[in-house]
DNA sequence: GCTCTGCCAAGAGGA
């Protein structure tokens, strides 16, 4: 039995003799039944009492196997010997989280904030731990060597590393490992899985293990140790993983270091040993270790989110018993503390932020950890869902039929499974995702990549294999660790000047143009004006371009004459196919000058020209990044560590309204200067928690400073009749078409015939009542007639290839998406896009109830991808019912 | 109640 809910009380520690002598305890009431039961007592006993210490009022408290006792006048609980006491279960820690708070709190702050940056030690670190992966998977020793070490040539390239001499360092670490297996240690007996993934709801953690040795968890480290026994915070680590095993009903007793950079020279002297191999038991006391050290660090977190002063700082923890004096990170701590003004052991550097600042980072460390409680909330339906829920949301692709595991290259596996019919999820080919048994939490699940999704089949590559029956979305935190990360750049590292215009302290400066100097763009004044700000800007410049202005043309032109004035150009977008579009517009206009950062699966197909593969020497590697006059990536891939370490003098980012503020900077801080382009008026970020993140920094800055904005003001795209009620609704009016030509189109231009399209859809924007019913998130009889729709467009003459069909609710698109052949769907995916028809199901009946419907930029994306004809299908009394869409239907029926 | 794109993640060192 498990008992769980919020805690509504907590008592102090105290001590009370008992039949075994003095004890701790510490009472907690606790409202079980998730909330909705009268609160119960519940007594901590001993070493638990220091989670009570820690345990705050509205805390989420759980404890396994509890006592019934009835102390007192009044039952509760307490803690029996084999209870474990887990405060916040839901916020999951990682491992490496658990093991920098117990070498230091402080550094687990601080890693945090700052992100690991690229380092010799870890580049090497991760080789090694992927040769050690290659030799348990049975490949030879010098393949795996070379092999790995070319594969991470760019990183090594950018640190000024020769391949001979990494090779040289990660050999004589793999020898180890190897020597080790094979010294009789590794029997027939012995069982290995490499890079085990593995979460723990009870517990609170996850993370991935290095490998599994007869069940036990193995970890790897480049360093030495000539000690009898591992390092402390090592142990930890190990012993998180056996935890978690420990939660799916296998109990590890042991667990295993290896320390690879010992050799026989480092022979222990009391021991007599020269293995790498530490081998330590794992008992109760340390796993009782482990969770209250993670209890404490989570209630620290839980602190942060629920001060009542959302401006409180950053807890950057405090030093414990560690010892600054041998510490790595002693300069970024005191660098740190010495910002943000806090206490630490270490001393202070530097003077304090500016209370602004310090403000302005406590707002969104706090936003993107509440982010980051929404990213723990999609892995809790990992678990608190059943398959068929994981399925109906979207989330899993479930009932997969096994047909096979080959083994390829570098001792991978290639896993193919049937699906059943019209499987539809959120995940794409490409996606990582967790490959599971059925069950991917108790189960056997492998992280991995979807390389083909088909029909009727789907292959995804793993590191292990396994009997492939489920694929789940695996939820990432790591654009929540990179956003944190480009906080910090931005703020503590970031050059007073630029500082002084983010905080409005200082007003965007433009330098004059030249008197003689010829115009960017001929025929264009708004864009023309556009190049112009931009290549003047010493701050930064705005770009705000309606649908169908002409944007990505604006911003080749103006990464052109950047180029030509010498810069060095980032082009960044939120979204890969953003970042292609642009790219192509800048080749189109015969720029070939370009390097693209990405992922293979991220980048598309004809731009994989010019992508910057990783593997390889690592001069030649560091020379094609570092040499490129442009350099185009997602701004998330602006935050790895490799792109941190570039710097360009501009940074050119498109879709700058879909980000949010800390995404943004993490294009803007790799550059002097930036240039938004983005358009407000259409979707906001995309995020999970309600806060200071779903405004972007383009929208902020363009309210603040208007005079440093252009907007594109005439469209290329819409009819006359389809752009006014945007025009009218979101641009002021000021949006108009381009050309009479491009005003006065129409279905005859496709060679159709409006004569040969029944009477209801001959305008250039109609309105139809199906007079349906909204059911869930769909609408069947509407779906029909939108399919009946787009037929009688087809029989007029209009290729199906040219319609496009939008719907808010994905449910909606697999409605309409069954009985058409036309592109169907969401809104939100439509963005960027358009087609010559677009026909528009509103779905819902009666009223306009929904967040959905409540942001109305989502309609003014939906109403702007059609150039030539519209028609919106959809209940004309529900649409009535709100004054915007009453204006919608109005301007549709006119 | 809804929309959803990015990212493999974890990787070191010493008294």
């Amino acid at each position: 039995m498990t008992l769980r809910g919020p805690i509504v009380d907590v008592g102090d520690v105290r001590t009370v003799s008992t039949q075994y002598g003095d004890r701790e305890v510490c009472e907690l009431r606790v409202r079980p039944d998730e909330g909705a039961g009268d609160p119960v007592r519940v007594t901590l006993w001993g070493k638990w009492t220091h989670t009570g210490e820690h345990a705050e009022v509205g805390m989420e408290l759980l404890v396994t196997d509890p006592e019934e006792d009835d102390f007192g006048d009044e039952a509760g609980y307490t803690t029996s010997e084999e209870s474990w006491v887990v405060l916040e279960p839901d916020f999951l820690v990682d491992v490496t989280g658990v093991r920098s708070w117990v070498q230091c709190p402080r550094m687990y702050y601080l890693n945090k904030l700052s992100g690991i940056p690229l380092n010799y030690p870890v580049v090497k670190g991760t080789v090694v731990h992927e040769v050690f992966g290659d030799l348990l998977r049975g490949v030879d020793l010098d393949e795996a060597v070379a092999d790995r070490v070319e594969e991470a040539g760019l990183e090594l390239g950018l640190l000024g590393y020769e391949p001979t001499e990494v090779e040289d360092e990660v050999r004589r670490n793999a020898a180890a490992v190897e020597g080790w297996l094979e010294q009789g240690t590794l029997t027939e007996t012995d069982t290995w899985r490499s890079e085990y993934t593995l979460i723990s709801p009870t517990f609170g953690l996850k993370g991935r293990a290095d490998a599994l040795r007869r069940g036990a968890p193995v970890e790897l480290k480049t360093g030495k140790n000539t000690k009898r026994e591992p390092r402390f915070h090592d142990k930890m680590q190990a012993a998180c993983y056996a935890l978690m095993l420990a939660d799916r009903g296998e109990t590890p007793d042991t667990g295993t270091l290896l320390y690879t950079k010992n050799t026989a020279l480092d022979r222990n002297e009391e021991t007599g040993d020269l293995s790498p191999a530490k081998e330590f038991s794992v008992g109760t006391g340390l796993l009782k270790f482990v969770v209250r050290t993670r209890n404490e660090l989570a209630a620290m977190e839980w602190r942060t989110l629920n001060d009542p002063d959302p401006e409180a700082g950053i807890p950057t923890g405090y030093e414990a018993d560690a010892k600054c004096q041998y510490c790595f990170e002693q300069d970024t701590c005191m660098v740190v503390s010495g910002r943000l003004n806090q206490e630490s052991k270490a001393g202070q550097i530097g003077e304090p932020l500016p209370e602004e600042e310090r403000a302005y980072l406590s707002r969104f460390y706090r936003a993107l950890e509440e982010e980051r409680r929404e990213t723990h909330a999609e892995y809790r339906k990992l678990w608190e869902q059943t398959a068929a829920e994981r399925a109906e949301d979207d989330r899993a692709l479930i009932d997969l039929d096994p047909r096979g595991q080959t083994e390829i290259e570098g001792g991978r596996w290639r896993l193919r499974a049937g699906t059943p019919g019209d499987a539809v999820s959120k995940l794409r080919e490409g996606d990582v995702a967790l490959a599971s048994d059925g069950d991917p939490v108790a189960g056997h699940a492998e992280l991995g990549r979807i390389t083909s999704l088909g029909e009727d089949e789907v292959v995804v590559e793993t590191d292990e294999p396994v009997e492939l029956r489920r694929i789940d979305v695996y939820p990432s935190e790591i654009s929540v660790d990179r956003s944190l990360t480009a906080l910090h750049d931005a703020v503590l590292k970031g050059d007073e000047r630029r500082k002084d215009v983010l905080f409005g302290r200082r007003d965007p400066e433009f330098s004059a143009a030249p008197a003689d100097r010829d115009p960017f763009i001929d025929n264009n004044e708004a864009q023309d004006e556009a190049v112009a700000r931009a290549v003047d800007a010493e701050d930064f410049a705005l770009v705000h371009g309606p649908p169908g202005t002409g944007k990505t043309y604006t911003i080749a032109r103006t990464i052109r004459a950047l180029v030509d004035a010498g810069e060095r150009v980032l082009l960044a977008a939120f979204t890969n196919r953003a970042v292609d579009n642009a790219l192509e517009a800048l080749r189109d206009q015969g720029f070939e000058d370009v390097v693209r950062v990405g992922s293979q699966q991220g980048v598309r197909g004809d731009m994989q020209d010019v992508r910057l593969v990783r593997r390889g020497d690592p001069g030649e590697k560091a020379g094609e990044l570092g040499d490129a006059p442009v350099v185009a990536a997602t701004t998330a891939a602006c935050g790895s560590r490799v792109m941190r370490e570039q710097a360009f003098d501009v940074a050119v980012v498109d879709e700058a309204s879909q980000l949010t503020e800390p995404g943004t900077l993490a294009a803007t801080n790799l550059a002097e200067r930036f240039v938004l382009v983005g358009d407000h008026k259409q979707l906001p970020p995309v995020v999970r928690a309600e806060n200071d993140l779903q405004r972007s920094l383009f929208q902020r800055l363009i309210e603040d400073h208007p005079e440093a904005g252009v907007m594109l003001d005439r469209q290329y795209r819409m009819s006359q009749r389809i752009q006014s009620f945007a025009s009218a609704e979101f641009y002021d009016g000021d949006l108009r078409p381009a050309t009479p030509a491009v005003a006065g189109q129409s279905l005859a231009d496709l060679g159709a015939d409006a004569a040969d399209l029944p009477p209801a859809l001959r305008g250039g924007v109609n309105f139809v009542d199906p007079d349906g019913d909204r059911d869930g998130n769909r609408n069947v009889r509407e779906a029909e007639r939108v399919a009946g729709v787009v037929d009688a467009y087809v029989d007029a003459g209009v290729d199906v290839e040219d319609i496009g069909v939008i719907a808010p609710f994905r449910a909606q698109v697999a409605e309409i998406g069954r009985r058409t052949d036309a592109t169907v769907d969401t809104v939100d995916r439509f963005q960027g896009s358009s087609k010559e028809v677009i026909v528009i199901s509103l779905v819902a009946t009666g009223d306009l109830d929904g967040p959905i419907f409540e942001d109305h930029r989502r309609m003014n994306v939906a109403l702007t991808r059609a150039k030539k004809a519209l028609t919106l299908v959809g209940d004309a009394e529900a649409l009535a019912s709100e004054p915007f869409y009453e204006r919608l239907l109005d301007w549709a029926r006119r």
